[in-house]
RNA sequence: GGACGCGUAGCUCAGCUGGUUAGAGCGCUUGAUUCACAUUCAAGAGGUCAGAGGUUCGAAUCCUCUCGCGUCCACCA
């Protein structure tokens, strides 16, 4: 044996040498694994922004993946877990943007190509810090196959997506109400958008004959129509009529420039709710989703008030070039002043805003792409949601907890169209091209150019928004127009706008597995080859729950339309971090996030590991505090200095060289017991020796959590996994059996008895066991006791059912040996006793063998000698009645007061219980029976306490 | 408005396919400590399992309702 270890544990002088012995040995890489490895485990790792650092929820989820991973790669499957990262459109160039604003630049100096330089650079900054970070989690990623979201195949990827849902006509342009942040300059999704609670106003208007409630009254100037519900009787008759309205005093100014009339076309609605505001409704089809679908359904015209910057346009006549809030008061003060406000109430509405920025969103009319949902796949008869909502339905996708399942049907069946195309410059530009010469406005192109204020060209902006352009949709750029033949490079321009970054993401699992090319499109199923085939569908996507609906429901549309089946087997959402007191960390304040990488430098990354994951529900969100993090620290150390105990115990005893001990049987199987003679033996070297009962029970409790703690992984209950396992390490094997082991395996004192063998056989497996959940201390110390062996590819260790029956012989002895010494050092400590001093003591059971043979245990764990005579202090138990040589006092008198109560009290409730006839008639007999014993036990006690 | 989660020891949480005198870690109290570990060891105190009904021989666990906390979805203009 080597050198001893230190006594204490310092992760950080061990972790980064033991993460990139792992890297280098390849093994990362299931290609290089050993072995036959047939069964295929993978999991692809939920891509990381390129925004900047690591935070405690890519923590979380590293440590849930890697524990899979690990567990899977000793269990002997070709295990694949693999990294990559997400461009993260807008996030990303929002964070490059507030850069290029300190400076005192925008986007638009520097102009497109310039500004993704500088993004892209920043991007590959951020990715070499990202992938450090993750690696100092213990992440055993297969780097070789790390993927970013804008590679060249991935992005190329990405467009064969599109040509293909476009070509099934699942794409298409359309102009609709979007959701648009005047911010960030762009579009979100449905997703995107969040809800706050604001205090606002809401407005009582007149509008002519009827008076209508509004918290937006700048929106008015676009109302096309009133909407009443249709058994309203108060606006019966003017259902169905145009009134004219006009939103400003004729009498304080003649000029045409005050007044400003609208038509509003007055129809009825059973969505409209009569009992809010005056049950009449503004209905403004440019600037609401709701009224735009009213609009549709009533033929009520659209008129666009406010543009993408948050300004009043022409059509809001003297209001335009206002903003939209400057508007709202200049407007409501001009309305005032006619006399039109009836009257204004506080109100508390939910304001939308942006996810990203938090800017509230403006609903206008635009010209975009969008996924249709609805629509039946050509050749399949069925829509994206259908196919999706399918898989989860007939359960070939498993999710994890399963109340998450019906979130999930909620989000699918309420789905609407999806729009994908952003206004921003970083991600992946849209695979569709337009031929000027194509156009009737190719000789409008100078045309608004002063209104273009995108920060594109004044082409792009025609093309854009103009309604006759054909779009050429094309993987690659095309050479010429198909339609006129026209070759002019410059004539032919690709369409401005980029995907929404989710759209790549959902094609995470099998663009990183080298989709398209590895799937060769067939009339039926595609054929899959290379790393596609063997790793797809991915073994589980293990994700926050707050990505259900942005990205894993929409890896689930992709996959099944692109590939016929599904993206993975088993979603499993781990909840979120939280502080001690419960509250959300978030970037915004930084003093309540738990910064992992400072964790892991102060306690080490194991402990951050265990006290993430321990404690934690599926689904449920999990506090987290240093005091936590620091008891799983101790615990760490706790296994270190087992480590340390057995092995150089090993060698002070003289042992031979650990390789020339006897191997009991090769790792994978656990074959310690076996039955000679009828008694339980160690084999060694064709020798035969008794066990002891702690031996036996000690490698019966092994076998047990070998078998719980194996089970609980592949039932994904992380949790007990790590509590059974810490419990068995500390309490049962540290707490007891290695204090026996002392005692029984001193062979200076002539036992017979060394423990050489079974500890070692225990640790090793014990080793194996943790690793998953605490790779580093684990590696380190089997470098320790293998010499240049690496944990991370040895077997998981498995017990064949034979081996692993419970003997419950061996645990009700081992109990009441255990309650002997336990009820001995409590009275011991209740009388304030010499701690030092061995007292004389009388054990009377009518299990004079085992107390015999176990007697240097009690004598030495309780501190006492066994003797054939004593008086003193009585202590009864359910099995043996113990005499020790002490003087009671007097807090002990009243401990056995308070004893004799609860036994009498608990006497009462039992035989209450036995002597009702429906118990004893329904309740089945093993119950029964040991309702009984528990009765006779405590009577037995009683008795004892009494006499 | 709809859906979901949570409320168990001072704190953070397990347990919840019904049957233990309800558990763990931290904290607290008492004591120990050359001999693996003070990031330790031994012992202890501390809970009418949010409340009220119900089902059952039996409920922390199943059902109903109430209260409190939280989340998601929808959205009223």
């Amino acid at each position: 044996m080597k050198s001893l270890l230190p006594k204490t544990y310092t992760p950080a002088d061990y972790e980064e040498d033991v993460y990139y012995k792992w890297e280098s040995s390849g093994f990362f890489n299931p290609d290089n694994l050993p072995g036959p490895r047939k069964k295929a485990f993978s999991i692809s790792l939920p891509p990381p922004n390129v925004t900047g650092k690591l935070h405690i929820g890519h923590a979380v989820m590293l440590a849930y993946q890697d524990i899979m991973i690990r567990y899977h790669r000793l269990k002997g499957e070709k295990t694949l877990w693999l990294p990559g990262m997400d461009h993260a459109a807008i996030a990303t160039q929002s964070v490059v943007e507030k850069e290029l604003n300190k400076e005192g630049q925008t986007r638009y100096d520097l102009g497109r190509e310039k500004f993704l330089e500088r993004v892209n650079k920043f991007a590959e900054e951020s990715k070499a810090v990202i992938r450090s970070q993750i690696k100092a989690t213990g992440a055993s990623l297969d780097w070789s196959r790390e993927k970013f979201t804008l590679d060249k195949d991935l992005s190329r990827a990405v467009r064969i997506a599109f040509k293909t849902m476009y070509d099934d006509g699942l794409i298409y342009r359309g102009s609709r109400v979007v959701n648009w942040c005047p911010k960030c300059q762009s579009t979100l999704s449905d997703d995107e958008v969040e809800y706050q609670e604001t205090e606002g106003k809401l407005y009582y208007i007149k509008y002519g004959p009827i008076t209508i409630a509004t918290t937006r009254p700048e929106t008015k100037l676009g109302d096309t129509g009133v909407a009443v519900n249709p058994k309203d009787k108060r606006y019966k008759d003017l259902i169905g009529k145009e009134i004219d309205v006009n939103l400003a005093s004729p009498l304080r100014s003649s000029s045409s420039e005050a007044s400003h009339k609208i038509k509003v076309k007055v129809f009825a609605d059973r969505a409209v709710d009569q009992e809010f505001g005056t049950g009449a409704i503004g209905v403004t089809p440019a600037h609401s989703q709701q009224d735009a679908e009213w609009a549709e359904k009533y033929n009520l015209d659209s008129i666009k008030i406010i543009n993408e910057k948050g300004i009043m346009t022409d059509k809001a006549g003297k209001y335009q070039g206002l903003s939209v809030l400057d508007c709202r008061e200049k407007f409501v003060s001009d309305l005032e002043k006619a006399g039109l406000i009836e009257k204004v109430e506080d109100y508390t509405n939910n304001l939308s805003i942006c996810y990203r920025c938090d800017t509230p969103i403006e609903p206008l009319p635009s010209k975009q792409w969008f996924v249709a949902v609805n629509k039946k796949i050509p050749g399949r008869n069925k829509s994206l949601k259908e196919l999706a909502g399918e898989v989860v339905k007939k359960g070939d996708i498993k999710i994890i907890p399963d109340r998450f399942n019906k979130t999930y049907f909620q989000w699918m069946d309420n789905l609407r169209d999806w729009c994908i195309s952003r206004q921003i410059w970083y991600g992946h530009r849209i695979p569709v091209w337009y031929c000027l010469m194509c156009t009737d406005e190719k000789n409008d192109l100078t045309v608004n150019i002063k209104n273009n204020n995108l920060g594109i060209t004044a082409e792009e902006a025609i093309i854009k928004r103009g309604t006759s352009v054909e779009p050429i949709v094309s993987i690659e750029r095309p050479d010429k127009c198909p339609k006129c033949g026209c070759k002019d490079k410059n004539k032919i321009l690709q369409d401005p706008d980029t995907l929404d970054t989710w759209f790549s993401s959902a094609l995470w699992t099998f663009s990183t597995l080298g989709w398209p090319a590895s799937a060769k499109a067939t009339a039926g199923k595609p054929q899959k080859i290379g790393d596609l085939k063997t790793f797809h569908p991915t073994s589980v996507m293990e994700t926050g729950y707050d990505l259900i609906f942005f990205w894993v429901a929409r890896m689930i549309i992709m996959s099944l339309y692109l590939l016929k089946e599904i993206p993975f087997k088993t979603v499993y959402f781990h909840g979120l971090v939280r502080t001690k007191t419960g509250a959300k960390m978030s970037k915004s304040k930084p003093e309540t996030c738990i910064d992992p990488l400072a964790m892991i430098k102060k306690f080490g990354t194991d402990a951050l590991r265990l006290s993430m994951m321990v404690g934690a529900t599926p689904g449920n969100d999990v506090r987290l505090f240093e005091e936590k993090i620091a008891g799983y620290r101790n615990f760490v150390n706790k296994l270190w200095n087992i480590s340390r105990y057995i092995l150089s115990s090993v060698e002070s005893i003289k042992r031979p060289k650990i390789e020339d001990l006897p191997r009991l049987r090769p790792l994978g199987i656990v074959s310690m017991p076996t039955r000679h003679g009828g008694e339980l033996v160690a084999e060694r070297s064709g020798q035969v020796r008794s066990m002891t009962l702690a031996d036996k029970w000690i490698l019966q409790e092994f076998h047990q959590i070998v078998e719980s703690t194996t089970k609980n992984i592949e039932e994904y209950k992380f949790s007990p996994a790590g509590e059974e396992l810490y419990e068995f390490t500390w309490s049962k094997l540290a707490d007891w059996y290695l204090e026996i082991a002392k005692i029984e395996g001193d062979t200076s004192t002539g036992s017979t008895h060394s423990k050489d063998d079974i500890l070692l056989y225990i640790l090793e497996r014990l080793l194996i066991l943790w690793h998953p959940f605490c790779p580093y201390v684990t590696e380190v110390l089997w470098d320790e006791f293998k010499p240049g062996e690496l944990l991370m590819i040895q077997k998981w260790p498995c017990v064949n059912d034979q081996k692993s029956a419970i003997d419950n012989q061996v645990k009700k002895d081992f109990s009441l040996i255990q309650k002997i010494i336990t009820s001995i050092r409590n009275t011991r400590a209740e009388n304030k006793i010499d701690p030092k001093k061995v007292y004389s003591c009388l054990i009377r059971t009518k299990k004079n063998m085992l107390i015999e043979e176990n007697k240097a245990v009690i004598e030495g764990l309780a501190k006492v000698r066994i003797t054939p005579k004593c008086s003193g202090i009585e202590i009864h138990l359910n099995e043996a009645e113990i005499v020790l040589d002490i003087k009671e006092n007097n807090e002990l008198k009243k401990n056995k007061e308070k004893e004799i109560v609860n036994l009498k009290r608990y006497i009462e409730i039992q035989e209450q219980k036995l002597a009702n006839q429906n118990f004893t008639s329904k309740a089945p007999q093993e119950v029964i029976r040991q309702e009984k014993e528990k009765l006779e036990q405590a009577r037995d006690k009683l008795d004892k306490l009494l006499s």
